[in-house]
DNA sequence: GAGTTTGAAACT
DNA sequence: CAGTTTCAAACTC
């Protein structure tokens, strides 16, 4: 892969026929390769935008790691990689770091709220020079925190592990419990409550039980919790305050048990997915059912 | 909604 | 690498 220069003077993507992995990534713009299989386009489309809007994180970090160590453009570029764009005098000091979600997931910043934000395509150096910055910090800035555990796991586990010293890491702030694993041998947490056998946890892993209540007693040696002094769900990713992990699993597992039995009555495409999308209507009437039945409130018939 | 706590990321 | 600062999200009141 090497980068080629337009006519415009903007650096667009180029690449070869050598089947690399961001050659696939690349699939997605076919209308920017050219006979010389450089990539080119009807108006100029900068670098980072095809990086940003298309490329997977493994493959942008693969293409910027390369640019990063100057192994690209030689060959098909007349000139320096960004001849036309001013040199900038070090990392943005402004709203472009790991302290920000979607830069730190590689994404474009959205609808956010942020200040000064130079996540867009408005300031596309300053954001490509800053994921050079992070990249050269910490090669890992934008891989996944979640992932698997080594070889043979099947549990996720935090790549990095927490470091908590005060949650206990039984509350959203420790990443791994927000993200529903336990700590692994790799955190470096200190009163770590969150592994297997913690009663503490099991205490909070019964709590769907017990919300109508507002008090709650989990097993029979342990006192009673207030649940003003339990971790909550983040209100914007769980808007039924009935819908329990364990609820969502159930649903989960309805409608692959439909789709398993579709396939083994030999249904089309089509009828399958009916009745998938009917047992979905089933889970769904079931939940809200119990959602309105935890807060108190009639269901009107049409309503569902 | 304002103020506090917390821990990751950045910085020194 | 350790200590400190900055930051945004989680949490409390």
């Amino acid at each position: 892969m090497v980068i080629c220069q337009l006519k415009g003077g903007t650096q667009v993507l180029c690449i070869d026929n050598a089947g690399t992995r961001e050659l696939k990534a690349l699939h997605l713009v076919p209308q920017y390769q050219d006979q010389n299989h450089c990539l080119q386009s009807d108006g100029p489309k900068p670098l980072t935008t095809l990086v940003g809007r298309f490329l997977p994180v493994p493959a942008k970090l693969n293409l910027i790691t390369q640019l990063d160590n100057g192994a690209l453009p030689s060959t098909a570029s007349s000139g320096p990689a960004f001849p036309s764009e001013p040199t900038l005098p070090g990392p943005p000091k402004i709203t472009l770091a790991g302290y920000c979600d979607c830069f730190a997931s590689g994404d474009f910043c959205n609808n956010c709220n942020c200040n000064n934000c130079c996540n867009n395509l408005h300031h596309e150096m300053e954001r490509f020079n800053a994921i050079k910055v992070c990249l050269d910090r910490n090669p890992e800035a934008f891989q996944p925190k979640i992932g698997k555990g080594r070889s043979g796991d099947v549990k996720p586990r935090h790549n990095k592990g927490c470091n908590c010293k005060r949650s206990g890491c039984l509350k959203n702030y420790c990443e791994c419990y927000e993200a529903k694993i336990m700590c692994s041998s790799i955190c470096k947490c200190i009163g770590c409550k969150n592994y297997e056998e913690s009663p503490e946890r099991k205490t909070l892993m019964n709590l769907p039980k017990s919300m109508e209540t507002g008090e709650f007693e989990g097993s029979h040696h342990l006192s009673p919790v207030k649940i003003s002094e339990l971790p909550q769900f983040r209100k914007d990713r769980r808007p039924f305050s009935c819908i329990s992990w364990e609820v969502v699993e159930a649903a989960c597992a309805c409608l692959l048990a439909q789709g398993e039995e579709a396939e083994k009555d030999h249904c089309s495409q089509c009828l399958a997915e009916q009745m998938i999308l009917e047992e979905f209507g089933r889970c769904l009437s079931q939940i809200l059912h119990t959602e309105f039945k935890c807060k108190g409130l009639k269901i009107e018939p049409n309503t569902l």
